[in-house]
RNA sequence: UCAGACGGCUGGAUGGCCGCCAUGUCCGGUUUACCGGCAUGGAGGAAAGUCCGGGCUCCAGGAAAACACGGUGCCGGGUAACGCCCGGCGGGGGCGACCCCAGGGACAGUGCCACAGAAAGCAAACCGCCGGCGGGCUUCGGCCUCCGGCAAGGGUGAAAGGGUGCGGUAAGAGCGCACCGCGCCGCCGGCAACGGGGGCGGCAGGGUAAACCCCACCGGGAGCAAAACCGAAUAGGGACUGCGCGGAGCGUCAGCUCCGGGCCCCGUUUUCCGGGCCGGCAGUCCGGGUUGGUUGCAUGAAGUCCGCCGCGAGGCUGGCUCAAGAUGAAUGGUCAUCGCAUGGGGCUUGCCCCAUGUACAGAACCCGGCUUACAGGCCGUCUGACGCC
């Protein structure tokens, strides 16, 4: 899957959806080019100094990086920017449940997201993102 | 055996499944592009803090001096350099091995020295000591007061103007003497810091420079998001042509030459040399450098082994090795087994079982240091006790 690099898009996703689990933070929103066309699925992680010094993050990139490899590959939609934002649960969540925690997330946010017309809505039970 | 001092090394292992980055005289998909295989390589002793010193890059036109600012501060050596390291010296601590020191100058000047104390920089006298045909009182011991001579003893303080002892004296005082300290002048040893010893001086000259300051030495600024190259769009920018020009000269014109003047060119100032600029409008052409890409970017004051020189830091010769290169940032995720510690239990005394823990921490241009963090493990040298011979 391809990665989100700039903070442009970072910053577009957080303004989308937003679900929180004990082991990380999943936003999503649907990005589409001039044309219309729908482009892959993207995916960007977020570790701040919340999570620890460098050690830290660095380790709860690779997790979180690992998990998208084996839950989020086959259930993400085309034509949407996925974020996923490190917690400190991130490092001590069991391996298992990290990865049931991803699952139920993108479960919960493809159902909260209404299918047609999404751009300017916002429903109210998700709470803003942060960048 | 116990207690301790110093120096050095190390920083988990193996396997299964699934992945990431780089490289390639490799293989396949039709050659390039690209895709998929395969092979090889892929974090640290501190990669950290960013505190010093350099390389490298750009900026400032070249050079010198002064001033300002900042840093360093016993001596000698090592080094590209350092505020680092090594070897000494001096002072302090420890029975000792060893450890610690911001360790130039306080007769260049200025300032400060709280509290306590009589007095904190110039000498001073609170309690005291001593003397007196002085005066008063007296229980005849002395007390009070006055005039002198003192600073030994007490007391305050971080520090009270040399210390200890003997002599001396009414009591005292470097007043005299010895030793120690201090100052000055030779001598000897040492490259030096400094050490040793001799003579003279009767003692002046408290501390603080981590207060300003003085002296010596060193220092341009910014940093790989430096910088170079390739390159959509837009504006500024440059060149040429036409109109146009501080003074003078030449010339038919285009223009050229000479003479001044002003401004600008490293923190500041001065001097010398050198250089640039001094207009506007119109047209044409060139160029321009943001997102992005490539380079910088890993062969270097490199590592390692032997030999030689040196007490050592380190140096020299020769051989061998090439060892991560990401850029929202690869070097991993997960599972299992083992190892190692600590505690508990079993017990066939060296095995088994259970529980817990397994640190500090992630390259970002590269080196030399310093500092800070760190579960544990290993090695060497030395010291002091006790025991044995």
């Amino acid at each position: 899957m391809e990665r989100l690099k700039k903070r442009s898009d970072f910053l577009r996703t957080a303004r989308g959806y937003k679900r929180a689990m004990p082991g990380l933070v999943l936003q999503t929103r649907a990005h589409r080019a001039e044309d219309g066309e729908a482009r892959p699925a993207r995916i960007g992680y977020t570790a701040s100094r919340r999570v620890g010094g460098a050690v830290q993050r660095n380790r709860a990139r690779r997790r979180l990086r690992e998990a998208v490899r084996k839950v989020l590959v086959g259930r993400a939609r085309p034509g949407h920017d996925y974020v996923l934002i490190a917690r400190p649960g991130t490092l001590t969540r069991k391996w298992d449940d990290l990865l049931r925690d991803l699952e139920k997330a993108a479960e919960d946010i493809h159902r909260a997201k209404p299918r047609r017309n999404s751009k300017h809505t916002n429903i109210h039970t998700f709470e803003r993102g942060l960048d």
